[in-house]
RNA sequence: GGGCGGGUGGCGGAACUGGCAGACGCACGAGACUUAAAAUCUCGAGUUCUGUAAGGGACGUGAGGGUUCGAGUCCCUCCUCGCCCACCA
């Protein structure tokens, strides 16, 4: 008979909730501790591979609560999105209707896990109480200079039927639906975050709580590069071309130049001469190719522009081409080209019988590469006064030079671009702007706010419904008091993500977006866990965000996280747990099948938080056996009619349990390592069993549930009251171990003979090295290695081993 | 092309700072209980050679080299899988 864990598992999660448990104190003398789940998309029914988030959060939360942190462990959903409008024209329901079902079972599920959140903090982002904040910030980011409209190329999906900001796009498609996305030119928002580009990459040496591997992509998605940008005059004519180059040492090998083909110089240059119409051709073919098959296109291709241009340190005169592999995003959208030392210009200059100039020699070898560019460090050669010095130095020097000169300047770029906001669609905060044809655009004044969605929409699933929504859409100006339209454009949903965390700390509040007191007193969250899939899109927005609210004066906190969790993914039949794969193990079920303890240990228990876990129908059994297992030894206390012995051994494995995993979930979040030592200790009491002086026996298994009860808490609850203790068993202080306790007398340490394991001898701990040789020699396993063999030396290990080397 | 992770029994995974590889669990095998099965309990087990047996030997952490008394762990070369970035001037 295996346990009843439905009706264990009911009766303490009521006792929880009514008893309040989990509700987060206020500010108080104890240490704080935020912890915090990325929130979920409420999208209906969870599958396993959200709950191992919210598992993983869950015991360290209840892990923390019994060391005496104050902690703050809320919940909530992001709200807002596409899902819910989807759902909206398919199943003819309101998206708020929708979502607020959605939420309902959901919450409901995370109820049945035992998650110990608090609920009185819930933050729902599609309802006005925090949509309002958006809009609030909104206008404060606008008046700032933060937000703004302009008209820009912009990546466009058509499923989604909205612009999509550049870290939404991934590989050319749309991060959410994954269609290939248009490029079009749309008047857009912006939030920018380029303001920010510097110390969002600065501060990221301070993240030393993340995991490295995040780190480096937020690096390389700001892409910093420091360069020199330097003026090339076009020879006859008063153009200048304005180049980037993170490569001054190169300058004087250049020996032609090229412009992107939506460069608007090279229309203008070629106006009225003979190669206007193959130009136009040439650029017509490269801007309509798509984006996906322009960047999969490695094959170089240009055309000359029948003009030259004068390299302003030696007067030399160099063609200019128009090319494909030349982007206009990334500096000038105009590079000169140095086909000796870079690996793209050299495949060009190849294809169109460019000369190539060497001016980087090969420290290693003399010959210059006529197979490909020598991009590495070298020595100066052809560069003039330059000449002779290492091309490092080299790099300042010219930049020197070049600035003294007047030829150009140092400058610096970053790839990052600015956020873009808007959306085309119903499901997200209105932006909170009115178009007056009088006085232009106005942003709504602050007591109008919120700016509701009008629920009286229409679903047709074609078009923004907001914008159909006459009702919505009229409004008077404020300024002049006229006729006016409203901005309907509503914002990402990355945006409502961007401060949740902030909102926790003061979730009721109803004058600003939250209290500066109570954020100061909780942030930073402590700790984060989350999917790795928000490396660069919700982990770098937030930063962004919290750092423009501080310079709003809203916080004093810089960095939202101080340290980042990322759990891998739960794999089933090789791919990751999701509804389109259709290979999802629903919470229901388990819960259903083996209760919420079963599943947490498992999901624990299968693989360190960090590494993908793959799911293993039989790994769960074997999880409930064990829970079975200490049931029934709790159960099975009273009838101990007992031993008498009193085990020392099993007393330092207790305490030696109590430091492992103590350490394990501390130091490492090494849930796996520490319940396998539950495991160990379980063993070593059931060996014990039945000679034990139950005294000693009901200590240790009141000691194996406390060190359990993190992770299985509802079975530990009710095994802590069957051995009869009426308070709950979250209210118990995490054990601690006594080190001296650990000290055995006797142990056993390995002989080696030339670092081969020949036999193993029991000593007394603190036996010393020549006492420990003179044993090993007598032992007769060792002995006959040792017959007719010089010892030349022994090495020594305290406590681990010994081991002979011998010669002849 | 660049960067970051991995590669350990049949499987998931352990192994502090270079010190007895394979903890813990799953699956498996044998036995006990049972009319039988399931459940439960006990025991076994890296591979291989050898021995009637107790036992003993060799090999073994993707491959090959190196450092060391000693390498899963450090160094070099390479293979392979995954992820991220990628014509970024």
């Amino acid at each position: 008979m295996s346990y009843d864990f439905k009706t264990i598992e009911k009766k303490w999660q009521e006792y929880w909730e009514e008893k309040k448990l989990f509700k987060s104190t206020e500010i108080s003398d104890k240490k704080k501790f935020y912890l915090l789940e990325m929130f979920p998309y409420p999208s209906g029914k969870l599958h396993m591979g959200h709950a191992r988030n919210y598992v993983i959060g869950d015991t360290l939360a209840r892990f923390l609560r019994m060391n005496n942190y104050n902690l703050l462990y809320p919940m909530g959903y992001d709200a807002f999105g596409l899902p819910a409008e989807n759902a909206a024209i398919k199943n003819k329901i309101h998206p708020d209707k929708w979502t607020d079902e959605c939420i309902k079972t959901m919450t409901e599920q995370q109820k049945k896990l035992g998650l110990s959140y608090d609920w009185d903090r819930l933050v729902v982002t599609s309802k006005p109480e925090y949509y309002r904040w958006n809009q609030w910030v909104f206008s404060k980011f606008y008046e700032k200079g933060l937000a703004y409209k302009k008209l820009a190329p912009t990546n466009f999906c058509p499923k989604c039927e909205t612009v999509l900001a550049n870290e939404q796009v991934i590989d050319g498609k749309c991060w959410r639906c994954e269609s290939e996305v248009e490029v079009k030119n749309l008047e857009q928002w912006f939030y920018k975050i380029t303001d920010y580009a510097e110390e969002l990459l600065a501060d990221l040496d301070g993240l030393t709580g993340w995991p490295e591997r995040v780190r480096i992509m937020q690096r390389n998605w700001i892409g910093k590069s420091e360069g020199l940008s330097v003026i090339f005059p076009v020879k006859n004519s008063a153009q200048k071309i304005e180049i980037f180059t993170t490569r001054p040492d190169t300058l004087y090998g250049v020996t032609f130049m090229t412009f992107a083909a939506e460069h608007p110089l090279v229309i203008e240059l070629v106006k009225g001469t003979e190669k206007e119409t193959e130009i136009k051709k040439f650029i017509n073919k490269i801007v309509v190719q798509k984006r996906i098959t322009r960047l999969e296109d490695k094959e170089k291709e240009g055309v000359f522009l029948g003009k030259y241009a004068i390299n302003p340190l030696t007067g030399e005169e160099i063609p200019i081409y128009v090319s494909n592999f030349v982007l206009m995003e990334y500096g000038t959208g105009a590079i000169m080209c140095v086909p000796a030392h870079d690996q793209r210009d050299f495949e060009f200059a190849k294809k169109y019988n460019i000369p190539i100039k060497q001016v980087i020699s090969n420290p290693n070898n003399s010959n210059p590469d006529l197979e490909q560019a020598f991009t590495d460090e070298g020595i100066m050669v052809n560069s003039q006064q330059f000449n002779d010095l290492n091309s490092k130095e080299a790099i300042s020097k010219i930049s020197d030079y070049v600035e003294e000169k007047k030829l150009g300047k140092r400058v610096v770029h970053y790839k990052l671009r600015d956020w873009l906001i808007s959306r085309q669609r119903y499901w997200g905060t209105p932006i909170p702007i009115i178009y007056c044809e009088k006085c232009g655009t106005v942003p709504g004044p602050e007591k109008d706010l919120p700016v509701l969605l009008p629920m009286d929409v229409k679903f047709t699933g074609e078009g923004n419904p907001l914008a159909k929504s006459e009702s919505f859409t009229k409004c008077k100006c404020p300024k002049c008091k006229g006729d006016a339209r409203r901005e309907t454009d509503t914002m990402d949903t990355f945006v409502d993500s961007s401060w949740y965390f902030e909102r926790y700390c003061d979730p009721k509040q109803n004058k600003f977006p939250f209290d500066k007191k109570n954020v100061s007193y909780w942030m930073p969250v402590d700790q984060y866990i989350g999917g790795i899939e928000h490396a660069v899109l919700h982990l770098l927005y937030s930063r962004f965000y919290t750092k423009a609210l501080r310079d709003l004066g809203l916080l004093d906190c810089g960095e939202p996280f101080k340290n980042l969790l990322c759990q891998g993914m739960v794999v089933k039949d090789g791919f990751k747990m999701s509804k389109s794969k259709g290979n999802v193990v629903s919470v229901d079920d388990m819960v259903g099948k083996y209760g919420a303890d079963t599943a947490r240990l498992f999901v624990l228990f299968a693989a360190p938080p960090e590494r993908d876990l793959d799911w293993s129908d039989e790994g769960v059994a074997g999880s409930f056996r064990f829970l079975n297992k200490i049931y029934k030894l709790v159960g099975q206390l009273k009838g101990h009619s007992g031993g008498t012995d009193t085990s020392e051994n099993l007393e330092r494995i207790k305490h030696l349990t109590i430091k492992k995993v103590t350490g394990d979930i501390r130091e490492e979040f090494h849930f796996n390592t520490a319940i396998a030592a539950i495991m160990e200790f379980y063993n070593e009491i059931t060996v014990q069993h039945s000679t034990l002086n139950s005294q000693q026996l009901k200590n240790s298994v009141k000691m194996l549930v406390i060190l359990l009860s993190p992770f299985a808490p509802h079975i530990c609850e009710e095994m802590w009251q069957i051995l009869g203790n009426n308070e709950s068993i979250l209210k118990e202080k995490w054990p601690v171990w006594d080190e001296t306790k650990l000290v055995q007398e006797k142990i056993i340490i390995a002989v080696q003979i030339n670092g081969k394991l020949r036999g193993q001898i029991e000593i007394k701990t603190e036996t010393g090295e020549k006492e420990i040789l003179e044993i090993a020699k007598s032992n007769d396993k060792i002995k006959k290695y040792l017959e007719n063999k010089k010892i030349i030396k022994t090495i020594f290990v305290p406590k681990k081993l010994l081991n002979i080397v011998i010669g002849g």
